[in-house]
DNA sequence: TTTCAAATTGTTATAATATAACACTACAAT
DNA sequence: ATTGTAGTGTTATATTATAACAATTTGAAA
């Protein structure tokens, strides 16, 4: 089944859904939660959901101010704050930025696989993967809280390419 | 069996026979290498290997200053740079900070157990994570080059105390 | 509706992390 | 001794992130 292979995003997927569906449950969670997604925070993750790669926070800025907009450094972090408590955007540390969540409703641990030649993240949710870290904690008598897992390396796409 | 659960770096461990023997083994594979395991460099390790919990570049800075010597940054991200390449240290990404590594004999994927209270790091090289990844991996058409797992939560000690 | 408290956003300044560029020195091989 | 390379010193600056406080907006209570 060729299909099954495709985690990644696609170099073709149609990535308007892709933003108008990750902007409809924000909207949705927030609701929920009584928070507010407010124009501000909106435009924001529309910025970062503008692609899978991860973007810094100061591209998101550049990106805000570029109609002339006069945003500074603090609005945009804390904005990024907020939507990270959220769980809308998550923060790629081995890259100083952020991308898109793919699984927003609630709290998961997930892996990050980085593609190191078009820079495509891709979010996956391995039970697999965490039972084998929870048992590896459990011998190091270790309480797993937030793991960070960053998978480097290069997608299909780009070693097809050669 | 009590002792497999020690995986952490207990906190009464022999310490100075930790850093010792870290020094040793850098000296012995930078002979073998051809590469020059310069005072400069050897302090800086020294320093990074002084505690489990990874050090910030400004701190080990600090450190290397505090006899009045007047290094500069570059300095010090220079003299990183070069252990890291030699797989004497990690870096700690969701914490911008340096670690000594505990197998630099060769390349390896290693996961950190990273405690919020008291900073320790432990390094583990699970076989059954690694199979984990190249499964998920596999499955999504990718190709795992340089992973980050860094695991965050509490160690043995630090929970055991509440 | 008015008013108030809390949340959000704006603004200025600065902290913390990291690198570029170029000068100088030490060392090893001829 | 000469010379090329690796290592170190030095100055300046880039990049990422936050502190502190002011102004504004908002939603709900009075």
């Amino acid at each position: 089944m060729r299909s099954m292979r495709k985690k990644f995003p696609g170099r073709k997927h149609d990535h308007e859904v892709c933003v108008e569906s990750a902007l409809e449950q924000a909207e949705a969670l927030c609701r929920e939660r009584g928070a507010r997604l407010t124009p501000l925070r909106k435009r924001v993750l529309e910025i970062i959901w503008e692609s899978h790669a991860p973007l810094g926070a100061y591209d998101v800025l550049d990106r805000m101010n570029e109609g002339g907009e006069r945003n500074a450094p603090p609005t945009v972090y804390r904005t990024l704050d907020f939507l990270l408590k959220h769980g809308f955007i998550h923060r790629i540390e081995s890259q100083k930025a952020f991308v898109g969540c793919a699984k927003p409703e609630k709290a998961h641990m997930a892996q990050f696989f980085i593609c190191r030649d078009c820079g495509t993240v891709a979010e996956t949710h391995s039970e697999e993967i965490g039972e084998a870290i929870e048992a590896s904690a459990t011998r190091a008598g270790f309480l797993v809280e937030t793991p960070v897992m960053e998978i480097n390396g290069r997608c299909q796409e780009c070693h097809d390419d050669e």
